[in-house]
DNA sequence: CAGCTATGTCATAGT
DNA sequence: GTACTATGACATAGC
C-alpha cells in the first residue's frame, strides 16, 4: 500500500523533502557534519519554494455504496465530485525543498518498501493519518529498511530516471497515468466541489493545512478544474485493483470517537508521530547499537589480543614499534646480504647436523672453570630485532641476570654474565672462533672457517648446534616480532573497521530521518486532499467512513472505509504470502 | 608465590 | 638431501 502511494507521488514528480544526494548512497557527509546534523534535529523544512507549474487535475469516481470505483461516465455528473490532484500537486510542491532539480532517482515504489508498515494503537491514530506515517518503526524492522534502502541505492545508480518533470507535465490529459481520477457514479459526492482555488491559497510555504481561508473555500461554485469526468477503460480494474489508498493511509480500525469530518476539526494530523522524538529515538538506538560495539566488541577483541600468546594490543607495550616493522626484515635480510657478499668459497657441510643436543649436554659446571676468554663481541654481532640499526654493535646482552656461571668469582662473574650458554659451552670446548662467525658466516665461509682448524667431533657438533640455535633464535626474534606486527594491523584494521561502521550508522540515521520527512509531506498532503473533499451537501467526508485510495497507474478513489480496509487487509496477506 | 613477559630452544613443516 | 626459515610449543628467567 505504502508502495503504491509513493509511487503515485513519484510518478506525479513530487518532491517529498528528500534531495537526491540522500539516497545517494555514495554521497558521504563528513562525519562531523553528520553528527552536527544530528544534534540540529530538525532541518530545512520550512524554506521549501513553491514552484508554479502546470498540473494535472484528475477525477474520481467511488461507487459509494458498493464502493467499487470506474471511469464510467455518468451522465449529467451530479454525483461526480471534482477532485483536484492540482491541490495535491501544489501542496508538494509547496512542501518540496528542492524544487525542480530534485529528482528521484530511484523507484520510489522500492523506495518505499522500506517504509515499514506499521499499525497503531487504534486510539493513538488520527482517522485521517496514514498508516504510512503511523507510528514508531519497529527497532526490529530497522535493519530491514536499511537493507532495504541500500538496494535501493544500488537501484538508483543503474537507473537513471526519467524526470520526474516529464512524467507529471507532459502526460496528456487523457493520458491514463495522469487521469485515472473518477468517481463512482452512485457516489453521492459532489461534483462541484473544487479544491483548486483552496489550494492555491494554501500552496504559500508556510501554508495552514486548515487555515480558515482554504475551509472557506466556496463549496459549490463552479470548479475550474474538469468536472470528474470518467477516466478512460483502464480506470475499473487497474486503479481499483491495484493499491487501496485507504489501507495505506487510514489505519484498520478507526478510531470511532474521532472526527466524522475532515474539517477543521481534525487534530494535528501529524500528532506524535512525527515528531524528532522519533527520529531520536532511532538515532539513539542506532548510536547505543555503535556504542555497544565500541565498548563491548572493543574490548572484547581487546581481549582476545591481550590473552593471545601472552601477546599485548597495545603498541606500547610492545618491545618493538611499528616504525621498527621493516627493520626486522632488513635486518635479516643486510645481515644475510652482506655475510653473503663476502662469500668467496664454497665446502658441501660434511654429515648431517644432527639436532642432539648431546653437545648441549656438556654440563656447564665444565665450563665454569673457564676464565679469560675474552669474545670479540665488536666484530660480529647477532641480529636485534629491537633495534636492527644496532645489529653489528649489540654484545650479548641476553642473559643478563641469567646466572649459568655458577660458582665463577665476582670479577669474571661480570664479564662472564653477558655470555651465552652457548658462549659458554664453545668456550668450554675451546671453539677457536666466536660464536657470531659461527652463526652468522655464509655456509661457505662457515665451512671453510670449519676446515682451516682441526676439531674434533664434540667440537664440531658443538659448533653446528651453536649455529643452528642462534640462527633459530634470530628466527624466533623475527617471528615474534612478525606477530606483532600482524596483531597491530589487525587492530589497525579493527579500529578502521569500527570507524566505518559508525559512519555507515550515522549514514542510516539521515536515511532513516529523510524518509520519516517524506512520510510526513505524504500524511500531510492526504489529510490536505481528504480534508478539502466535500460531498454533495458541501459537507467534508468521514474519515471513519471514506478513504482515498491509490492505485498503481496513479489515479486516486475515495471508497468506502469499509472496502478499504478489506483492501488493506488484502494487501498486508500478500507480502507475508510473498515470504513464505 | 602466582602471573605475566621476554627470550631461548626444540620440533617440525616448508622453501 | 642440505641449509635455512617460519612457527607453535615449551622452558626459563626476571619482574
Amino acid at each position: 500500500q505504502d508502495i503504491d502511494l509513493i509511487d503515485i507521488l513519484w510518478r506525479q514528480d513530487i518532491d517529498l523533502g528528500a534531495g537526491r544526494e540522500i539516497f545517494d548512497y555514495s554521497h558521504r557527509q563528513k562525519e562531523q557534519d553528520v553528527d552536527k546534523e544530528l544534534q540540529d534535529g530538525v532541518e530545512q523544512e520550512d524554506t521549501w519554494p513553491g514552484e508554479g507549474e502546470e498540473v494535472l487535475a484528475r477525477n474520481l469516481l467511488v461507487d459509494g455504496e458498493t464502493g467499487e470505483s470506474f471511469p464510467a461516465q455518468v451522465p449529467g455528473g451530479e454525483n461526480q465530485t471534482a477532485l483536484s490532484l492540482e491541490l495535491c500537486l501544489r501542496l508538494l510542491e509547496a512542501t518540496c525543498p528542492f524544487g525542480e532539480n530534485a529528482e528521484f532517482p530511484a523507484d520510489i515504489s522500492s523506495l518505499t518498501e522500506a517504509v515499514p508498515s506499521e499499525s497503531e494503537p487504534p486510539g493513538l491514530q488520527n482517522n485521517l493519518l496514514s498508516p504510512l506515517l503511523t507510528g514508531t518503526e519497529s527497532p526490529f524492522d530497522l535493519e530491514q529498511q536499511w537493507q532495504d534502502l541500500m538496494s535501493i541505492m544500488e537501484m538508483q545508480a543503474m537507473e537513471v530516471n526519467t524526470s520526474t518533470n516529464e512524467i507529471l507535465y507532459n502526460n496528456p490529459p487523457g493520458d491514463p497515468l495522469s487521469t485515472n481520477y473518477s468517481l463512482a457514479p452512485n457516489t453521492p459526492i459532489n461534483q462541484n466541489v473544487s479544491l483548486h482555488q483552496a489550494s492555491l491559497g494554501g500552496c504559500s510555504q508556510d501554508f495552514s493545512l486548515f487555515s480558515p481561508e482554504v475551509e472557506s473555500l466556496p463549496v459549490a461554485s463552479s470548479s475550474t478544474l474538469p468536472p470528474l469526468v470518467p477516466s478512460n477503460s483502464t480506470s475499473l480494474n487497474s486503479t481499483f485493483g491495484s493499491t487501496n489508498l485507504s489501507g495505506l493511509f487510514f489505519p484498520p480500525q478507526l478510531n470511532g470517537t474521532a472526527n466524522d469530518t475532515a474539517g477543521p476539526e481534525l487534530p494535528d494530523p501529524l500528532g506524535g508521530l512525527l515528531d524528532e522524538a522519533m527520529l531520536d529515538e532511532i538515532s539513539l538506538m542506532d548510536l547505543a547499537i555503535e556504542e555497544g560495539f565500541n565498548s563491548v566488541q572493543a574490548s572484547q577483541l581487546k581481549e582476545e589480543f591481550d590473552s593471545d600468546s601472552g601477546l599485548s594490543l597495545d603498541s606500547s607495550h610492545s618491545p618493538s614499534s611499528l616504525s621498527s616493522s621493516e627493520g626486522s626484515s632488513s635486518s635479516s635480510s643486510s645481515s644475510s646480504s652482506s655475510a653473503s657478499s663476502s662469500a668467496s668459497s664454497s665446502f658441501s657441510e660434511e654429515g648431517a647436523v644432527g639436532y642432539s643436543s648431546d653437545s648441549e649436554t656438556l654440563d656447564l659446571e665444565e665450563v665454569e672453570g673457564a676464565v679469560g676468554y675474552q669474545p670479540e663481541y665488536s666484530k660480529f654481532c647477532r641480529m636485534s630485532y629491537q633495534d636492527p640499526s644496532q645489529l653489528s654493535c649489540l654484545p650479548y646482552l641476553e642473559h643478563v641476570g641469567h646466572n649459568h656461571t655458577y660458582n665463577m668469582a665476582p670479577s669474571a662473574l661480570d664479564s662472564d654474565k653477558q655470555m651465552s650458554r652457548d658462549e659458554h659451552r664453545a668456550r668450554a670446548m675451546k671453539i677457536p672462533f666466536t660464536n657470531d662467525k659461527i652463526i652468522n658466516l655464509p655456509v661457505e665461509e662457515f665451512n671453510e672457517l670449519l676446515s682451516k682448524y682441526q676439531l674434533s667431533e664434540a667440537q664440531l657438533s658443538l659448533i653446528r648446534d651453536i649455529r643452528r640455535r642462534g640462527k633459530n633464535k634470530m628466527a624466533a626474534q623475527n617471528c615474534r616480532k612478525r606477530k606483532l606486527d600482524t596483531i597491530l594491523n589487525l587492530k589497525r584494521d579493527v579500529e578502521d573497521l569500527q570507524r566505518d561502521k559508525a559512519r555507515l550508522l550515522r549514514e542510516k540515521v539521515e536515511f532513516l530521518r529523510s524518509l520519516r520527512q517524506m512520510k510526513q509531506k505524504v500524511q500531510s498532503l492526504y489529510q490536505e486532499v481528504f480534508g478539502r473533499l466535500r460531498d454533495e451537501n458541501g459537507q467534508p467526508y468521514s474519515p471513519s467512513q471514506y478513504a482515498l485510495q491509490y492505485a498503481g497507474d496513479g489515479s486516486v478513489l475515495l471508497i468506502p472505509r469499509t472496502l478499504a480496509d478489506q483492501q488493506a487487509r488484502r494487501q498486508e496477506r500478500k507480502p507475508k504470502d510473498r515470504r513464505k
